[in-house]
RNA sequence: GCGAGGGUAGCCAAGCGGCCAACGGCGGCGGACUCAAGAUCCGCUCUCGUAGGAGUUCGUGGGUUCGAUUCCCUCCCCUCGCACCA
């Protein structure tokens, strides 16, 4: 056979056809519950690259494995159309970004077309129609309603190349560049619109707990994200300006704060800068809170410390952040390593006021005070220098400050910010609201003029929308006089934080989706797509979610119950990318190789979580394989074997029912490379056992067929070819899932066992140098060493030699069976069952093909009764004697 | 620095208390088939061994256990995420 492989393209174009006039992927409304299989919808770029196919791949196989399995399913598939690259690229070829997105669109969905996938094309969303979109302006409104929306100033993320804002979230690494262009981004003062998710900060972090379906890295990236942090407010009163709040979370510390520090942009901070040159010269050109150094310059006030009456020195300092806590803080250098690198640099007082717990404290004495002025001292302790506070413990100390100071109180600081959704760019949603010329401001445009369409693309360098100046122009919904329109879109996050409701109905006219439906088919049973979504897509979704369950009536509140993020695929141990040049194109796979080769090679390459190297070598492998199944599968039909139903065919029975067992549940865990391995172990199999044997018809087709269904969730085009050949007339993909009543636990033992004893031949054919031998027996151990061996297992006597005794047939033995029950006493702990006799002798027996293929000489699998003692001595259960003769 | 996940034979990579010298793949070696090559199939691939044996291994050093690659601790290294976060 050659490594020709197969004509695949007529293959692949054949079953697509037959699928699509089947409607096979179709998931119609009436329906109870499906299984929700979804991959996050692609960014139509133009062309799908691995990573696509990847994801796709897992998503569709594992819907196909369902759907075999009985299940309904739900497997749909649409674009995350509005986005800036859409924008540039209509710029940069003279055409608009409509234009380019739904031609890039077609090119895709023909590329998956191509691949395979089977998704209900029937409920396709493309995010950029007006269908679509006037939903996310829909959802504003509501949230505006529901006072979820806030507009107010804000310091954003700009990137100057993009001219767009960004959310903090798509700005990356500490140099602070744009995710998408890498152009250093700068701060601007603009008004926003917000999303307010930090009402749902509590929820969302405490909810992440029962995401028991979701990878623990993503789950600790949101928990780091949400960042959710107990502490106390207390005022520190500032002659000339009153009372400062500041927010810590080590209130034990208070008798060590020596000095005071406000963010630059503190009001204070601003206030003092007018009337101090240096402070001002600190603020304008010293200030550089991305640096490492810590920065700051003296103030001429002094702050009281609400415990100790203290009078400390006030700083403006650049590593105080205006929007961490309060923007001002206590510093205690003792106990905090920023502190005390400050301190150091300023020559200010640094003052131990928690000591470590000493290891034999009995509650009460005053531990000594640790050497702090080389070091800070982070942890919890006890109490030192603190006044009626010494000797109590951090935790304890930390509630009575907070009780007993007047000013102090409780409070909860969290990373997560709100989210700012406005974006100074035309491709997107645009925000449904008008600013009136009088007096009503920013008004919501009411529900019955939605959706406000996009007007014209104009190729300008600022938005477009702004250019817009018929489309701006409008009466204000209240007062009916002017008005213009609001120019900014939503990010695009906000498309994808709801488009799984979307599928569910995706032509309801008159709702973003139907409730009771989407109550009946959410949530989404498994969700796939890149880690990189880990945070926002991820965190938003569960955000929209939540707030559609407080107030529309969903009853759900989590959108996705199991979470998959897949690995990459790398080339050389790089990922692959189309700056670095190293990428695979998938259309060219698909040629040479065909899809199914593309999808197979890639599925059995690795667990879908991992990272794997993209092998040409490894590609040309899984064809040839496909194509040497086929004509397994061709010479069969044309040829119909009729051999006996003898002891090879046992074995191989046997083999194929192990096959489906273990393929099942790994299909099940979506780890298909362990499926997809038992699946080609099964196929050698079945080519040793035609090549060995004229096979018995009905066991070789039962193979045949349960290898062409376990692979047909990856390989779904050929195996329809091969189900077609072996006869049926449905598809495959309809077809019903191979079942087999066997345990793993049981397909273990039976492999173990013929792999030791074929293992052992080999071991002494090689040892005693056997040239050629002439028989091989294999000796079943006698009866009696499984009963003192089960004896063993149960017993917990200390003598289990003594044990075994009391049964006469076992004492019959004599020393035989004193040296069996020495071997047993010794692995005592280590002992586990064995299969029974019989089913040692019929697993050997059916077994005995592949030795006497191996060593071209006859094999006896005998019972001990038949058996000589010479061999009998070294057989034990799970273990066989083995006599061969040269 | 904090958090998460890792470090397994030449390489990739399973295993996560006992048939574990450790699945599988790649690479290498030998054999069958072939005029030959390729493909395919069968073995071998830590060391020693003339009947299935023995010895030394799973980042480092300890510990728990009858028994540890598997559990606990120390340290070292890698990858990812977060980070002047008060």
């Amino acid at each position: 056979m050659s490594d020709a492989g197969y004509d695949h393209e007529s293959v692949e174009r054949r079953w697509q056809e037959a699928w699509d006039e089947a409607d096979a992927y179709r998931t119609p409304d009436d329906i109870e519950d499906p299984t929700y299989v979804l991959g996050m919808y692609p960014y139509p770029s133009g062309k799908l690259h691995m990573g696509h196919v990847r994801n796709y791949t897992i998503t569709d196989a594992y819907a196909r494995f369902r759907r075999m399995q009985g299940d309904e399913v739900l497997h749909p598939m649409g674009w995350d159309a509005f986005g800036l690259p859409a924008e540039n690229a209509a710029k940069e070829r003279d055409t608009n970004p409509r234009d380019w997105t739904f031609d890039c669109i077609d090119t895709m969905r023909d590329q998956m077309n191509a691949m395979g996938f089977g998704y209900d094309w029937d409920r396709e969303i493309a995010t950029c129609t007006p269908e679509y979109y006037q939903w996310n302006q829909w959802l504003f409104s509501r949230f505006h309603d529901e006072g979820l929306v806030e507009r107010r100033d804000a310091e954003v993320n700009w990137c100057p190349h993009c001219e767009t804002v960004l959310a903090d979230e798509q700005v990356e690494g500490e140099a602070e560049l744009c995710w998408r262009c890498d152009t250093p981004v700068e701060q601007r003062e603009l008004e926003q619109w917000f999303l307010k998710i930090t009402e749902y900060a509590d929820e969302l972090l405490e909810d992440i707990d029962d995401l028991e379906g979701w990878p623990n890295s993503v789950r600790q990236m949101q928990r780091n994200w949400i960042g959710r942090q107990y502490g106390t407010e207390l005022d520190f009163a500032i002659d000339g300006y009153g009372s400062v709040e500041a927010f810590t979370t080590r209130v034990d510390t208070i008798h060590g704060a020596t000095f005071f520090a406000l963010a630059p942009d503190h009001p204070i901070s601003e206030a003092v800068a007018e009337e101090d040159e240096d402070v001002r010269q600190f603020i304008e050109h010293e200030a550089d809170p991305e640096g490492d150094e810590p920065n700051g310059v003296e103030t001429d006030l002094t702050a009281t410390n609400p415990v100790t009456g203290d009078e400390i020195p006030v700083y403006v300092a650049d590593f105080v952040l205006s929007d961490v806590g309060t923007g001002a803080l206590m510093a205690v250098p003792g106990h905090d390593e920023r502190d005390h690198a400050f301190a150091q640099k300023m020559d200010e007082e640094i003052k131990p006021v928690i000591a470590p717990k000493p290891e034999d404290w009995d509650g009460e004495t005053v531990p000594d005070a640790p050497d702090v002025s080389e070091e800070a001292f982070t942890d919890d302790g006890v109490l030192v220098n603190s006044g009626d506070y010494s000797g109590l413990k951090s935790e304890v100390a930390r509630e009575r400050l907070t009780d007993e100071i007047d000013s102090a109180e409780e409070a909860t600081q969290y990373q997560l910010r709100d989210w700012g959704i406005s974006r100074q760019r035309y491709w997107g949603t645009p925000i449904p609201v008008v600013h009136c010329h009088d007096d009503c401001g920013a008004v919501m445009v009411p529900e019955e003029d939605l959706p406000v369409e996009l007007p014209e693309f104009i190729n300008t360098t600022g938005n477009p929308l702004d250019a817009a100046e018929e489309w701006k122009r409008t009466t204000c919904p209240e007062c009916g006089g002017e008005a213009t329109r609001e120019t900014d879109t939503m990010d695009t996050f906000v498309d994808s934080s709801w488009y799984f409701l979307r599928y569910v109905s995706p032509g309801a006219e008159d709702v973003p989706f139907d409730l009771e439906q989407a109550n009946d088919w959410m949530p989404v049973d498994q969700y796939v797509g890149g880690i990189e979504h880990a945070v926002m897509h991820l965190l938003y979704s569960r955000f929209f979610t939540k707030v559609l369950a407080d107030h529309e009536g969903l009853e759900h509140r989590e959108p996705f119950t199991n979470l998959l993020a897949q690995g990459m695929v790398q080339l050389e141990g790089e990922k692959m990318s189309k700056s670095k040049g190293n990428t695979v194109s998938p259309q060219r796979i698909v040629e040479e190789y065909g899809a199914d080769t593309a999808r197979l090679f890639m599925m059995q390459a690795a667990q879908p979580e991992r990272d794997f190297d993209w092998s040409e070598e490894g590609v040309r492998s899984t064809y040839a394989f496909l194509g040497r199944l086929k004509g397994m599968v061709e010479d069969y039909v044309a040829d119909e074997p009729d051999g006996e139903n003898d002891t090879v065919a046992s074995y191989v029975d046997a083999e194929i029912d192990a096959t489906i067992a273990i393929a099942s549940e790994e299909y099940d865990d979506l780890t298909f490379n362990r499926a997809l391995r038992e699946t080609q172990d099964l196929t050698r199999t079945l080519r040793q056992y035609a090549t060995h044997a004229d096979p018995h018809p009905a066991t070789y087709e039962r193979g045949l067929s349960a290898v062409v269904r376990l692979l047909a969730p990856v390989a779904p085009h050929l195996a329809e070819e091969l189900w077609d050949d072996l006869g049926n007339d449905d598809l495959v993909a309809d077809a019903e899932w191979p079942t087999a009543e066997v345990d793993r636990d049981h397909v273990r033992k039976r492999r173990q066992l013929v792999q030791n004893t074929r293992e052992d031949i080999r071991d002494i054919v090689e040892v005693a140098g056997i040239e050629e031998p002439t028989g091989i027996d294999v000796v079943i151990a006698p009866e009696w060493k499984y009963d003192a061996l089960e004896i063993a297992i149960e017993s917990d006597a200390d003598n289990l030699i003594g044990e075994l005794m009391q049964e006469s047939h076992i004492r019959e033995q004599g020393d035989a069976a004193a040296d069996y029950g020495q071997d047993l006493q010794a692995e005592r702990e280590a002992l586990s069952m064995t299969l029974s006799p019989g089913e040692e002798h019929a697993a050997l027996e059916s077994a005995a093909w592949l030795i006497e293929r191996e060593f071209d000489a006859p094999v006896r699998v005998v019972r001990a009764a038949d058996a000589d003692d010479s061999v009998l001595k070294n057989a034990t259960p799970g273990r066989p004697g083995i006599e061969i003769d040269d």
